[in-house]
DNA sequence: GCCGGAAATGTAATCGATTTCATAACCCCT
DNA sequence: AGGGGTTATGAAATCGATTACATTTCCGGC
């Protein structure tokens, strides 16, 4: 019958209460605008107050509260992070420049991935706008920017990695998508290839625009039509690359193929074994992205390779200048793709790679 | 000569001030509080109040600052999480799964990578324990656990993935290691292989110890001698298997490898190649973890595999029981390895994968 | 000896939310 | 009518840092 308990909450239950400038202070026998001047490195600060404060901080272990901080000097140090796939290993390696140059700056990283679904983007990025991160580093899955220009309004940093968003004004970086597709197709052109299929990335996508675009500029300078009945489109993913090869080998199979982004490219090698073809008897394969496998696969896997690691670099100092300077005006820098002739196409192999135009 | 200017700051230069709750009070005609009540669905509020504070909310876009609030509440809904290698896909799918059930329960999720240093790792921990995150769900890669007792006594919620800390009171999410792992070996003992080699990772990690226990213990339950010269141990990564297989067979040649971990086996398959020996006629080969890759290699990798995805919603799920209850004795929850027979260790394949034991 | 300015420090306001506490309004029941 | 309890609300304290402003001290130059 007594009373029901109003909700007894279990939250922390012991936490020692870590130490606050307040208790540093009072053990330097200082005030707290002290500490946080000698703390934060601040001026006019005599070398006693400066030894006592560092010394009862050492004693307290003190450790500054980033919270209370970020709260008065509205600023904080966490930079979001979107990407669409953490299970594609490009994106791994991208976040893996990212972090190396903000982790070096004092930044730390928020990451979330949107699975490629718009509205989960959406979801993240205000997640991040509420968080109070100092900026937001992202790969866009959708094709809707209007998103991305309230935040530009709210004053947010922004840099768009990987994939082009048009008509709106942000730092962005992004590899020669066209060229590296030209230069794979040209090479495949070069060895007699006539009939290359393409199997590539959904037609919404930037990315796969420029990769299609550079496919069949390679036949326009090679003054042969481009055979547009072998151009397979699928969503990211390997059970979309499987089928996308499925249906090429079921019409008139065509004598190579040029698959434009990784995850693909093993599906599509999924299709052509499960057929008994052989690489690059039957078909030849040039992929995108110079992943780990690519070199562990019977035989080696000719790919055009981005700069993952570089453009998480570039975005990252992108991201970096901007914070220093906001009225900078927004760049966008184009990192090269590079050829890499392994066995899967057919060419006696050149040691280290053609790089492309 | 002119005095030189206080630094001019350049922050924020036209940011348009985000409406706050006073303003949104203002608007509504009532208190702060009754506008935090409203908002966070707090008890004791009218119908009235209830719908202007909200339209007022609507008509400002109001979006909480969850700084402000992180900071008066002593909690935050943001959860670090600390993996050794960003670039490998395992932990990819790991993070899938903890952000997926984070997600659902509103947290979101602070990742970092410790790149297999243990410096790094202990930076990434404290900068979560400043940043004021609720909880840490972690993959170790050091030995040293002094480290984590101490976040322990700070009160911080922590969960510990796939690699075993031992002696230390957290909650827990591994996998059956060395019963995969006997698995594999048994099956490569049933198809008559008795040379069997074993390419491990780092002897001081945990599941390295557990599946090459599990090797052990598969001979030993076929009552054969275990072939300890076969056993390389090599850093995760690459080309620490293509060394440590080229070191294999240099000497008499096993007739069977099983590899530790799936980076490892793809140098692994590089060594086997670059030799010219087929597979499985001249080498079998087992490998771990059943990542995208295993089925587009040609012939299919038999693999263990680790349920990557429920590891992750698994410990993110002991993290979020924890929060609610913080006094709840710590859990260790084993899930299940399965060996996935494939063509790669020459048997006739069953479809679907054996179960081990 | 006095004044001006730089250096050093402290007091208190501030960031934007939540929450305690006090108070007011209201209802129901003897 | 009055008392007890619930409901609704606002004023002000609070979280832990930074910082504007006031104050004091010290020094050199005239």
């Amino acid at each position: 019958m007594s009373a029901l308990m109003p909700k007894k909450r279990s939250k922390r239950i012991e936490t020692p209460a870590a130490p606050t400038v307040k208790q540093v202070a009072q053990r330097a026998g200082v005030s707290t605008a002290t500490v946080s001047r000698v703390l934060s490195g601040g001026p006019y600060v005599s070398d006693e107050s400066n030894r006592r404060v560092r010394e009862a901080a050492r004693e307290l272990n003190y450790q500054l509260n980033r919270i209370a901080r970020n709260l008065r000097t509205r600023t904080s140090r966490a930079v979001g992070v979107v990407i669409p796939d953490i299970e594609n290993p490009f994106f791994g390696r991208v976040v893996c420049g990212i972090e190396d140059v903000l982790q070096a700056a004092g930044y730390s990283l928020l990451l979330s991935h949107s699975n490629e679904n718009p509205n989960r983007e959406q979801i993240n990025l205000r997640t991040f706008l509420a968080e109070g991160v100092a900026g937001i580093i992202f790969t866009s899955s959708s094709t809707e920017t209007s998103e991305y220009e309230h935040l530009l309004k709210t004053g947010m940093p922004l840099v768009a990695v990987s994939r082009i968003l048009p008509g709106i004004k942000v730092d962005m970086v992004t590899v020669t998508n066209s060229e590296g597709a030209h230069a794979a197709v040209s090479h495949l052109i070069a060895l007699g290839h006539k009939r290359i299929g393409m199997i590539n990335g959904p037609a919404w996508i930037s990315t796969s625009r420029q990769r299609l675009l550079g496919y069949e500029q390679a036949f326009a300078a090679a003054a042969l039509p481009v055979p547009r009945d072998l151009v397979q489109h699928a969503d990211w993913g390997q059970t979309g690359g499987y089928h996308a090869m499925q249906t090429l080998l079921q019409m008139a199979p065509p004598t190579a193929v040029f698959v434009g982004s990784n995850l693909l490219t093993l599906g599509a090698l999924q299709g052509i074994h499960e057929r008994g073809l052989s690489i690059p008897g039957d078909i030849a394969v040039v992929g995108f992205d110079d992943l780990p496998w690519a070199t562990s696969l019977q035989p080696p896997l000719s790919v055009v390779a981005q700069p993952a690691f570089e453009v998480g670099v570039t975005a990252a100092r992108l991201l970096l200048d901007r914070l220093h300077d906001p009225a900078r005006p927004p760049r966008h820098i184009t990192l090269e793709t590079r050829l890499i002739v392994r066995a899967s196409c057919g060419a006696e192999i050149r040691q280290g790679g053609a790089s492309c135009t």
